[in-house]
RNA sequence: GCGGACGUGGCGAAACUGGUAGACGCAAGGGACUUAAAAUCCCUCGGCCGCGAGGCUGUACGGGUUCGAGCCCCGUCGUCCGCACCA
């Protein structure tokens, strides 16, 4: 009997519509069943999803379908990151209001997501950008104030010139900002601030307790925390001149104080600002130093260069004092601002000393080498001997890190210092120049100051009429919105015009999804009761600021009250990008990027070749790269989603490439999924009505115990393999279990099988669709159908593997000589060793590779593998 | 410079805890069916030698440990990622 190919098209717009009005995927907030929250990271509502989104959704959409059919209460929700510039961009190109032109997106991008057959709760969705979600996050800025969490203060911002904001430390990457690539300028303003600093400590220190995170991110982490122990050293001038009579040095290496030649302090030193307002030409050498700044080029250079202040300060433990110069390589925003130089340990402060002319003295040699460092600076790992040679702190010969113990033990001691940790971490500027973002919520009053909105009169709503694209801040330009009166004393007053950084909005969404109707932050208990998040996807582009942040949150809400947890992701992934290769055409003298939709792919004698598909020019085939609209190798997923449904574009994402890997998108690549989703419905199809007929249990005997055999193994792996998200191993192995079942089928179909093997090919057919329904949802029900069911695949129970069918009987062990393999053994799988033995010295080939004689050794890994040593 | 990851066929990749290297897929080649094409089915597919059975060799490179190494140890080379005047 023929069977039609099948249609995804109408099966899966079908599917999807019973699924919605059954609510399917809805979840219950009071379920007895045991928990598990499954979260992609929201997208950016840029207006139509991408092959990113495919995959990042495809992935958790396996976790959270097999997990639910596990037995668990799943929480999948699904919502948008919807502030940000581009919707301001767009709305001064277009002319488009941000609000019009976000929610819109919204609308396209939400079709294009339900036409993958994903299983969220559609019921919790919302945006950052809504009302109510903005209202609730000024509720949580509100206590976060009250609790001393965020503060005001002037402070040096990095200003982004060409998106005229203010950019967080974090988004400036190699002095240009991480959205315009503009090179960053310092500014002086009032901003507010979160006290992220002071859980730096906690959040390093935590990072221990994160074994579901890559290894990767949590390095990331800590290198970005910074933590460093050290010590600061008071420095005592000899001849103060003005007020400052002390600079204070950190340092990581006080052992090797002995070799101290100079004091070097940044240009916005205190002392160096001191002396400057007296000296023109240290005025001029930090103003030079200032306008260089951290500006890319002044990296790239690198050059060091410093002014001798003439002053001296007093070593802290030897007869002799030491230069105080200015470094513009002095950081003020990491430790005192001010150091030591050692140039013999440290090969910086050695460029300097031989620029300067300054001593190089050695603090410790390696062991049986005195020779004196020249132009090399001698820094051995910490855990290296090494012999010194003051013995100020009892140093004699030992390592690094012992002298730095004991030297910050001895200057305690001594009262000459304080031990001391340092981090990197700053604290998170959170204000914006910007319109489309969550107001902050204070009002400043010329006689109370910064007074906070009280919290009755949240929200702070956006108002709908702006001016966009004039430079700098949009709320500050509007005429009415932000004069309102001072809520302490009534008198006229101003809004604060700034809004909040978007990361702030990604940084608690994963709460509100627990109870997003609640007119709070969070419904504490419910909060607590869901996170963490069990299993959390997205890119490593978020593997430092937006998962920091989310964890400082974290602790900031469960201090106010709102969670009661410190952790918010117990399990995170990092997914692979989706690249492809990329066309180029030769068109007058220029090279011009073509879509892959434009181009046709030959093959001759193994070369692959390249033409447009319009003009049939051909085409240079370039590099594999990330999907990007410059290079025009993007795939759109509507085409795909159209031309073969969205099961097979599931299906083909998760094929293959392991999902912390780069997936190289390829036509036949999708076409081999789709020959695979035929092919099913081809032998199920055909088989179907004998099926039917036929009871499911697993066979007994013969082929069909074979069958059964096959399927409860694949059961069992497959399971395993999505538990550990190997999803292309589970895949291959789905392959496996269908080039196993074709035969006995068309046997089935045939008639040639008797109703043993009819059972077994039955149940293994149902076990094959329920552990390829997370991947393939829509056509798992179709084949569910059609092997006869009555419910949805979606909502039966994940299947059970017989322990007895998993393990084989016999066994084939692999039989070595001398390490090599030179046949096989089948066996009992309980045979013991010595019955092992026996079968193995009567084999033949080892007989005659023996020659009479009695082997050297003879070992047996049981169930494993046998060597025979000659 | 510091930190991390990785290196396996023509390609994407498997290989449990040191135990048959290359499962599974893609591409390619050959064949069947067909008036033809599509679709489908069958066979071959790391390299070298051999008619064949089979043998040798092979997981970036050089050593080592082991009955046995893709996996462990030492060294070298290469690729990718993160951080970086961090004291």
């Amino acid at each position: 009997m023929a069977v039609e190919r099948y249609n995804p098209k109408q099966a899966e717009k079908r599917w999807q519509r019973r699924w919605e009005e059954e609510r399917t995927y809805e979840t219950d907030n009071e379920s007895p069943k045991p928990k598990y929250y499954v979260l992609e990271m929201f997208p950016y509502p840029s207006g139509r999803i991408h092959m990113g989104h495919v995959r990042n959704y495809a992935l958790g959409d396996v976790v959270a379908r097999y997990k639910r059919a596990r037995g668990f209460n799943v929480l999948h929700p699904m919502g948008w990151d919807a502030f940000g510039m581009p919707a301001e961009n767009a709305a001064i190109q277009n002319n488009i209001h941000p609000r019009d032109w976000t929610y819109a997106n919204i609308d396209a991008m939400r079709k294009q997501l339900k036409s993958m057959g994903l299983s969220l709760d559609w019921s919790r969705e919302f945006a950052t950008c809504d009302v109510d979600y903005y209202k609730q996050q000024q509720a949580l800025f509100l206590d976060f104030l009250a609790a001393g969490l965020i503060y005001r203060r002037n402070s040096k911002v990095n200003w982004d010139p060409v998106d005229m904001t203010v950019l967080a430390n974090e988004q400036v990457i190699d002095g240009r900002g991480w959205r315009s690539g503009a090179v960053v300028e310092q500014r002086e303003l009032t901003q507010w601030f979160f006290r992220i600093s002071d859980f730096a400590e906690d959040l390093d220190a935590s990072l221990d307790t994160l074994d579901g995170w890559p290894e990767k991110v949590r390095t990331m982490q800590r290198n970005w925390i910074g933590k460093s122990r050290g010590i600061e050293i008071p420095f005592p001038l000899v001849k103060p001149q003005g007020e400052i009579d002390t600079v204070h040095c950190f340092s990581t290496r006080p052992d090797t104080m002995h070799g101290a030649s100079f004091i070097a302090i940044s240009p916005d030193h205190p002392l160096s600002l001191e002396l400057e307002a007296r000296n023109a030409d240290l005025a001029a050498f930090n103003a030079e130093c200032r306008r260089i700044g951290t500006s890319e080029e002044a990296l790239e250079k690198a050059e060091k260069r410093g002014f001798d202040t003439g002053l001296k300060v007093r070593h802290p433990t030897e007869d002799r004092d030491l230069p105080v110069w200015v470094g513009n390589f002095v950081l003020m925003s990491y430790g005192t601002g001010a150091v030591f130089g050692c140039p013999a340990h440290d090969q910086r402060d050695l460029d300097f000393a031989r620029k300067y002319d300054l001593p190089v003295r050695n603090a410790f040699y390696l062991v049986g080498d005195r020779t004196p460092v020249l132009d090399e600076a001698l820094v051995p790992a910490k855990s290296e001997t090494v012999v010194y040679v003051d013995h100020f702190a009892g140093l004699t010969e030992m390592t690094g890190q012992e002298a730095i113990d004991r030297t910050i033990a001895w200057f305690e001691n001594k009262n000459l210092g304080n031990g001391i940790t340092r981090y990197r971490l700053r604290d998170w500027g959170l204000s914006r120049q910007r319109y489309w973002g969550a107001p902050i919520p204070v009002i400043h009053c010329d006689d109370c100051g910064a007074v906070p909105v009280p919290a009755a009169d949240l929200p702070v709503e956006l108002p709908a009429d702006v001016t966009l694209g004039k430079p700098g801040n949009p709320l500050d330009h509007h005429p009415t919105w932000k004069h309102v009166g001072c809520p302490a004393c009534g008198k006229a007053a101003r809004r604060e015009t700034d809004t909040m950084d978007t990361f702030v909005d990604s940084s608690w969404y994963f709460a509100r999804f627990t109870a997003p109707w609640h007119d709070a932050p969070t419904e504490s208990a419910v909060a607590s009761a869901w996170l963490p998040v069990d299993q959390y996807i997205g890119g490593i582009e978020h593997a430092i600021l937006h998962l920091l942040y989310s964890r400082f949150f974290t602790r900031a809400m469960r201090q106010t009250g709102h969670l009661d947890l410190k952790e918010p992701f117990r399990g995170l992934f990092t997914q692979g990008m989706v690249v492809h290769e990329t066309y180029r055409a030769e068109r007058n003298g220029k090279s011009e990027w073509i879509a892959p939709a434009d181009v046709v792919i030959e093959e001759k004698e193994g070369q692959r070749q390249a033409r447009h598909v319009g003009t049939g020019e051909p085409l240079l085939i370039g590099s594999i790269e990330k999907m990007s609209k410059s290079k025009k190798n993007v795939v759109d997923p509507d085409d795909i989603i159209d031309g073969y449904g969205a099961d097979t574009a599931r299906f083909f994402m998760l094929s293959d490439s392991p999902p912390d890997r780069d997936v190289i998108w390829s036509e036949a690549g999708v076409e081999g999924a789709h020959r695979f989703v035929q092919r099913i419905w081809r032998l199920i199809g055909e088989a179907s009505e004998s099926l039917k007929a036929a009871e499911a249990r697993a066979g007994s005997e013969g082929r069909a115990l074979e069958v059964s055999r096959a399927s409860h193994k694949t059961v069992k792996a497959v399971g395993e393999d999505i538990e550990k998200l190997a999803f292309n191993k589970a895949v291959a192995r789905l392959y496996e279990l269908v080039n196993t079942l074709a035969a006995p089928l068309s046997d089935v179909v045939a008639g040639k099988a008797d109703a043993d093997l009819a059972a077994a090919c039955k149940q293994a057919a149902g076990h094959l669709v329920q552990l390829f329904a997370p991947m393939m949802p829509h056509f798992a029900e179709e084949c569910w159908n059609l092997l006869g069911n009555d419910g949805m695949v979606a909502t039966t129970p994940w299947p059970e593997h017989d322990p007895a069918l998993v393990i084989d009987d016999q066994i084939v062990m692999p039989v070595q000589i001398n390490g090599k393999k030179r046949g096989d053994l089948t066996i009992d799988r309980d045979a013991d060793q010595s019955a092992v033995q026996q079968a193995v010295l009567s084999l033949d080939f080892v007989q005659s590779a023996l020659g009479g004689n009695v082997p050297r050794k003879l070992i047996v890994v049981p169930r494993r593998i046998v060597n025979v040593v000659i």
